[in-house]
RNA sequence: GGCCACGUGGCGGAGUGGUUACGCGCCGGUCUGCAAAACCGUUUACUCGGGUUCGAGUCCCGACGUGGCCUCCA
């Protein structure tokens, strides 16, 4: 079966096919930190997680390189700083401000179940050149002046837009389409109101790096030319990002890349994934429906907004909701509860093949309910298979008992109270005094516990 | 104003020319003292209007709706 994956840029759906089936090269635009991730930013980090597990079942583990980054060095991290920080130097500042938002974005993804990639740069240490050699800002801003592609004006360095021929592919835009209901203030100093900034004066009290054009900090997207080179190469293989980014983030990407390095292409496969709304409405801090990774965290297991996440295709609109999430809980306790804690040590068929087509996560989940519904009515063969598959995804990281214990805990039951009650109804079930054990069923049920008598006893569970 | 994505049954959500998606819910059955749980089964769809075709949810045109980008927001 063949991997097939949907191109931004070709607007197309085709065969994967990578540079080198040694070394597979994805690059994924990560965190600027400077406030804990929302659940928005949850989802390309868990869609892009799938598909790098994804490729190294294809590839083999140690054939996939994936390289996320963290922006450190953004305007916004360096307003947080002084506002949370104010009577701190600003360097050390934002030191403080990166380093704990950085951390909390970490322990979030770890609880939604994503592994970390391979590589996790930070812009800031790719900003001069390096003694390693790997590719740095200030090189690369050095060589697009020098080929003809960047000019400095006004203290800035500017990348020359006109200067490439296809400027505009990835997002469809044309630089004179644009310039007709342009709303863009143009500056003076620039040649063309769509050139962007590459490198920008810093004030004393904002961070700065000593370059050929001063003291000064670099624009946003050439950190991602930088990083991607350095550890993926001049060209690599897979792209990713959220649909926002396609303009300017990853336009502006293509063109510093290529024009620096020469080369007709930067990445083979760009792909990304929709945006998230709340409840039908628009996500934003204003309508009082904005929630952090974290906030949602704490109500809810990790793998519950993982697997939330993936019922819906990646390149589709999301709406984000509380029935969702019950409902996605409800199916993880049953997974739970049918995978009993298998090892699993071979992976479906149908679970890859669903996945090889576009990252097609729904069929995935379907094809999963296929394997359960096999495995509960006894197929060991399916079980085994459909555990091996839950854990190639990110899912059943815990125990079933844990699983189980975390629902009881959080609900605040005591269990040895309702093992009590349960004696006593089995009891007065045995002599026939059905009164008092509806009585008891009818309390327990009120209490939130779902009972289940079978041949062997009564067990017991917490009701969602 | 320009560009882009999306619009499927009670709900969520796949499916790009011709056969059941799948899940939740509802309803029925098995089981049960009666239930619950579990298992089995059933049910309803393709925003609207044109067009292409032997045949369209699936292709084309238009309308309407929702969201996004064009202002360093995943």
């Amino acid at each position: 079966m063949e991997l097939r994956l949907h191109d931004t840029l070709t607007k197309e759906k085709r065969a994967f096919v990578p540079l080198d089936p040694n070394n597979v090269r994805m690059y994924v635009c990560g965190p600027t930190v400077y406030d804990f991730a929302h659940i928005g930013n949850a989802r390309p980090v868990i869609v892009f997680d799938v598909l790098f597990r994804l490729l190294r079942h294809l590839h083999g583990e140690s054939h996939v390189t994936y390289v996320r980054n963290i922006t450190d060095v953004d305007d916004k991290i360096n307003d947080r700083a002084a506002r949370d920080f104010p009577g701190l130097p600003l360097n050390e500042a934002i030191r403080k401000v990166t380093e704990k938002t950085a951390a909390q974005f970490h322990t979030d993804v770890a609880a939604l179940g994503c592994l970390p990639p391979t590589f996790e740069p930070r812009a800031t240490d790719f900003v001069l050149p390096r003694p390693d050699g790997k590719a740095d800002m200030v090189t690369l801003i050095k060589q697009l002046i020098a080929r003809g592609h960047a000019y400095e004006a006004g203290g800035e360095v500017l990348f020359d837009t006109q200067s490439m021929a296809d400027y505009g592919a990835l997002s469809g835009r044309k630089l004179d389409e644009q310039l007709a209901g342009a709303r863009v203030a143009v500056d003076a100093h620039k040649k063309n109101p769509a050139d962007f900034v590459l490198w920008k004066q810093s004030s004393d009290d904002e961070p700065g790096w000593q370059s050929p054009w001063g003291r000064g900090r670099p624009g946003w997207h050439i950190e991602c030319s930088a990083m991607s080179a350095a550890y993926l190469g001049e060209v690599f293989d897979i792209h990713g990002g959220g649909l926002d980014l396609i303009f300017p983030h990853h336009e502006n990407e293509i063109a510093q890349s290529r024009c620096a390095h020469g080369t007709p292409t930067m990445a083979n496969y760009w792909m990304h994934n929709g945006f998230l709304q709340v409840e039908g409405e628009k996500m934003s801090k204003s309508l009082g429906n904005f929630f952090t990774i974290n906030e949602v965290l704490a109500d809810w297991p990790g793998e519950v907004l993982r697997l939330n996440m993936l019922k819906t295709h990646y390149r589709s609109p999301i709406d984000w909701t509380l029935k969702g999430l019950e409902e996605s809980a409800k199916t993880l306790d049953d997974w739970y509860w049918v995978a009993a804690d298998t090892k699993g040590t071979r992976v479906a068929d149908t679970v890859v093949e669903a996945l090889s087509d576009d990252l097609n996560t729904p069929q995935m989940v379907a094809a999963l309910h296929g394997l359960r519904n096999s495995a509960a009515s006894g197929n060991e063969r399916d079980r085994d298979a459909f555990a091996a598959s839950l854990r190639l995804l990110g899912f059943l990281s815990e125990s079933s008992a844990a699983w189980n214990d975390r629902k009881q805990k959080a609900s605040g039951i005591d269990a040895k109270q309702i093992d009590g009650l349960i004696a006593d109804r089995t009891a007065a079930r045995a002599r026939k005094d059905f009164g008092e054990s509806d009585r008891i069923r009818d309390l327990l049920a009120a209490m939130g516990i779902v009972i289940k008598d079978s041949k062997d006893g009564t067990t017991w569970e917490v009701a969602r």
